[in-house]
DNA sequence: ACGGCTCTTGACCATCCGGTCAAGTACTGC
DNA sequence: GCAGTACTTGACCGGATGGTCAAGAGCCGT
């Protein structure tokens, strides 16, 4: 299943074929078919199974830290980290996000994940360490942050995460021209 | 070609046949080969031409206007505003985004619009507006900001570019905690 | 040893797709 | 009216693809 996640992360899914994929395990075709309903039920497995796991990374790194500015610094900061780590499933997830059938997947699990957040800067709003603006909103504004930058300078030029991670945090905290002291 | 951009858009490239696009134009395959080598190559001239349009359109918005701050933030408007009146073509850019064979029309594209932003951001970091981090991380900072929430808000849920746009610009200029009253 | 189960094979099928091409059609200049 | 050019048609082709299936292979419990 990694090995099919490279394929369609490097060819594209459409252009890789199950005969590719099956070559490539050294099976016969028979198997795949035997373990998958088809070849969108092997995408979309995937796609469940990498969102969870990514969860899992976020919410084991920010703990039980409680202030809400660092728990989403935190969380930027584990994000680019596990990005970097799987860098051919974050070219999977843009595949998936321009096609009809896995957007519904793709969604789901970023809704739950928004919501996460959403939760957290809500609670910077209430104690007024963020500006008072619709939290969703905010959130997907980091999103888009930390998705273009890890693609861009983390997966294309393959610059460290690290130092990735310290702009992205930078840019969601105080955008353009802040400069606030915190934390 | 605008027919084309839209089934694209709508069902994928690799989904869309060469058959369906001139059927829909009520037309021989042999027009389609007349005007273009290839569907490769359709979809190559697409992009470029969407490119150059959202461009003009911008550098059009931004006029003369003297205060580098104040430039993108022009751009930033001017960009949701033509996304939102071209939503399939936002769509098509993603699609192009995943497919190597035209990450390189893309790329060089989307070079020359950071590097044009950049510019305004070095400008603002010269005048001591902008805090002084890498021009062009900021600016593809904004460009994910930008994106993300048009796709989200704007083609997704046909939220009013306008206000998307207010949200967009706050964001990237003052972040999550930002304030400083500017402009 | 034998029936039955899980798992595996790879030839095969129906379908579809990008692209070609021989055969026009409409129009121009003469 | 004729020749030549610009454009249009749609049947056709070679090749590839997702998915099926009859035929096993290994492995039980009995």
């Amino acid at each position: 299943m990694d090995f099919a996640a490279r394929r369609f992360a490097e060819n594209g899914y459409h252009p890789t074929s199950v005969a590719e994929i099956v070559e490539g395990m050294s099976v016969g075709k028979g198997v795949f078919y035997w373990y998958f309903s088809s070849k969108e039920e092997l995408m979309l497995e995937i796609l469940r199974e990498s969102q969870t796991e990514l969860r899992r990374r976020q919410q084991q790194a920010i703990g039980d830290e409680p202030d809400p500015v660092r728990r989403i610094e935190l969380g930027i900061r584990a994000t680019l980290a596990w990005l970097a780590q799987h860098r051919h499933l974050v070219t999977l997830f843009a595949q998936a996000a321009t096609e009809q059938r896995f957007t519904d997947a793709l969604r789901q699990g970023q809704q739950v994940a928004v919501a996460d957040v959403a939760r957290h800067v809500k609670e910077g709003v209430v104690a007024g360490r963020i500006r008072d603006a619709d939290p969703e909103m905010l959130t997907h504004a980091m999103l888009g942050v930390i998705n273009h930058l890890a693609r861009t300078f983390v997966i294309d030029r393959g610059e460290p995460a690290d130092d990735v991670a310290d702009a992205a945090v930078a840019f969601c905290l105080t955008g353009l021209l802040g400069e606030p002291a915190s934390s």
